[in-house]
DNA sequence: GAGTTTGAAACT
DNA sequence: CAGTTTCAAACTC
């Protein structure tokens, strides 16, 4: 079964409330009060586009309603993504599912949901049928394609052009594009009704926008005559599943047609203009105390700018070097980095490129293959921070340092160059099966920054980019525990780190039931879940594939699974990908919870925080009840440990992904923990 | 939250 | 290309 037939016959079993009262002629989606209470919830989409797939098969989306002023809330998006790569991006009407590959400059990657015939909408927006209407659809991720993957054919034009913003700052684990193809029918839940509600933009405030620079529309004609929406969807994963729910996700419109060709934006247009007659009201009143955005990221990797000087058109800008629009939960001043600006946007980005044509290209490239040989493509520059802050490139990409590099007495965990210039993939290195073993022992202590660095004992968790932003420095510790409550986090392959080290260590040495192959299939699949990284991730899947990365230090098992037969995974140290939903009939087992459901777990979970995706058993188990109770959740297949026991199947998808992870997952606690609430269900 | 440090970007 | 300045993020207090 193929991709496509694969999801279409597992049907997104989102339900989606359409709108109780609206007119043939509406000409917008009416929002009742009583509607404003009914919660589409958008389960964030994650990096791996197969969990953003799911996680949009899972989520039910409502329509948000609202009498008489009819609108539909519009993110713009900087998104100069219709470089051809994507079929679907000329080609309005239905395309056969193909997952490309996340942006790994954002954690939000575009996901965008073909609905060959999105008629449905509106017959059922105007039927006054409330009920959930099950959205049977292809679902092709509209994904930037990675740089250096050479194995895919996606290209992304000169320039690299400006991505999908991270989708709305506070909503950061993710979020996901769904393109109403063919259509005419944005769907919008505004998440902040402050806003959404109110009659005229003036009636709002900055303070009251839960993200940045919505666009009203009061004419649902205004979009229907557009060919193309992106149907957005976020949640504020800040919050517990509870508030989750209780506030709303976003759902967010955006004209794929806009960036492409902002001409073909008139009616669209002029709601921008009535927006920024909106901004440049609030410009007039008395400036917004400066504020600092909370995080560097939204805390998914969604770059948020401080900008004060810059307009957010120079590289300073993050927003802006990483090819984003700004964000309304940015604090900078007298940003231009908006769609309203792409004018002038577009000169900047131009001026720079002529500077520097790379200027906008990817900074991390892993063309070695191993998380650990990725390299920032223009390295750095360090003097002090011995590569160990997040002042150098190559740090905060949580790559190693290389030749390129200038740094000196470079000291890069990810890997560090000698100051004769040869680089050391300390990652490989200084890991080893004992070290792994202790990993787990909390006596360990986590690695602090700086002065503190030298003579610390480095916690082995450490020797693993993927977690650093808990690794290092307090600020690490403040935004793990900051993530741990308000974010979802599940185990990562660290969390299995034990359990796979003992299976192995036991394997190694003989003293296993006799059953080698058996008991690394276990260790497989724990090994499998896969490894959520939100921001900046390099989906290694592109075009039917999926990533489940694993962390650098299971390069180190590579050769016992090649000792019994596994695929090769020695090229392979950072992860590979398998094929959940392609190709194969039997594929990698997914699982996904939504958020916003009452199944979530309970705040404070640390389960629920996380901003990963677990694929077990046990879950996809739980799941598949679920599904089967409230079409809340679905799953695709649960065939992780069957793929795996086809130990003399090679994985024909295995990939490689990219280092570039930031997502932080949680020690095994968190995976009991994460089972526990599990059981709850 | 203010001030400092840092290194990239921008400029000369 | 090198040196300096500007800038904003990271970091410290």
């Amino acid at each position: 079964m193929d991709s496509s037939a694969r999801l279409n016959n597992k049907t997104l079993s989102r339900s989606i409330v359409a709108p109780t009262t609206t007119s043939s002629t509406s000409t917008a989606i009416p929002i009742s009060d009583s509607a404003k209470s009914q919660v589409i919830n958008i389960i964030p989409t994650y990096p791996f586009n197969f969990c953003s797939i799911t996680a949009l098969q899972s989520s039910h989306l409502s329509i948000f309603q609202e009498n008489q002023h009819q609108r539909v809330m519009l993110r713009r998006c900087l998104q100069y993504e219709d470089d051809g790569s994507n079929p679907l991006a000329n080609n309005p009407g239905f395309s056969a599912p193909t997952n490309s590959i996340a942006n790994p400059d954002s954690c939000c990657g575009p996901l965008n949901l073909e609905i060959p015939n999105a008629s449905w909408l509106e017959s059922n927006a105007t039927s006054g049928n409330m009920d959930a209407i099950g959205l049977s659809l292809p679902i092709v991720s509209n994904l930037p394609a990675q740089r250096g993957m050479p194995s895919f054919p996606a290209s992304r034009p000169s320039g690299i052009g400006l991505h999908l913003n991270s989708i709305i700052s506070s909503a950061p684990v993710g979020c996901a594009c769904m393109r109403l193809a063919g259509g005419n029918y944005p769907i919008v839940q505004e998440r902040n009704p402050g806003f959404m509600l109110s009659s005229h933009p003036s009636e709002g405030t900055n303070s009251s926008f839960g993200f940045a620079d919505p666009i009203e529309i009061s004419n649902i004609n205004d979009l229907r005559h557009n060919s193309q929406f992106s149907l957005r969807a976020c949640s504020d994963t800040a919050e517990s599943a509870q508030s989750f729910k209780a506030s709303g996700d976003y759902l967010l419109l955006t004209p794929a047609s806009y960036h492409a060709n902002p001409s073909g934006m008139g009616k669209l247009q002029s709601h921008v203009d009535h927006i920024d007659e909106f901004e440049n009201f609030n410009q007039l009143s008395p400036p917004r105390k400066r504020k600092r955005a909370i995080s560097a990221t939204d805390g998914d990797g969604c770059k948020m700018c401080n900008c004060m000087k810059s307009k957010c058109l120079k590289l300073y800008c993050e927003c802006f070097s990483s090819g984003n629009y700004c964000a309304e939960s940015c604090a900078c001043h007298g940003c231009l980095n908006k769609p309203d600006y792409e004018d002038t946007v577009q000169d900047a980005r131009h001026q720079i490129e002529i500077r520097n044509p790379l200027a906008f290209v990817s900074k991390v490239e892993d063309k070695w293959l191993t998380t650990s040989s990725a390299r920032h493509k223009r390295g750095c520059s360090c003097k002090k921070s011995m590569c160990l802050q997040k002042y150098c490139n190559c740090f905060q990409s949580r790559v190693g340092c290389s030749e390129e590099c200038r740094c000196k007495s470079c000291k890069n965990t990810y890997g560090w160059k000698e100051d004769n210039g040869s680089s050391m993939e300390r990652v490989s290195q200084s890991t080893n099966f004992k070290g792994w073993e202790t990993a787990s022992n909390e006596e360990l202590a986590a690695v602090t920054v700086g002065k503190d660095m030298q003579g610390k004992i480095c916690h082995p968790h450490i020797l693993t980019p993927t977690t650093p932003s808990f690794q290092f420095s307090d600020h690490g510790k403040d935004a793990f525990k900051s993530r741990l409550s308000s974010r979802r986090y599940f185990p990562s392959p660290d969390s299995d780190l034990t359990i796979l080290s003992s299976h192995i260590k036991s394997l190694i040495s003989g003293d296993s039931d006799g059953n080698g192959t058996d008991m690394l299939q276990k260790t497989s699949t724990e090994v499998l879940h896969p490894v959520c990284y939100n921001e900046e991730f390099d989906s290694g899947g592109i075009n039917d594939r999926t990533s489940f990365s694993l962390s650098p230090k299971y390069d180190k098992y590579a050769d016992v699974y090649n000792r019994i037969g596994m695929p090769n995974v020695q090229s392979m140290p950072s992860g590979f990908t398998a094929s959940p939903i392609t190709g194969n009939s039997k594929s990698i087992s997914q699982a996904v919870i939504s958020p916003g459901t009452d199944h979530f777990p309970p705040k404070g979970s640390l389960w629920h925080d996380s901003p990963c995706t677990p694929l077990t058993d046990g879950v996809t188990k739980i799941h598949e009840g679920l599904d089967s109770k409230n079409d809340v959740y679905t799953i695709l297949t649960d065939d992780t440990s069957e793929v795996l026991k086809q130990a003399d199947t090679p994985l024909k998808d295995v990939k490689v992904s990219s280092p570039k992870r930031k997502r932080v997952c949680p020690p095994d606690n968190h995976c009991r923990e994460f089972e526990s609430n599990l059981q709850k269900f």
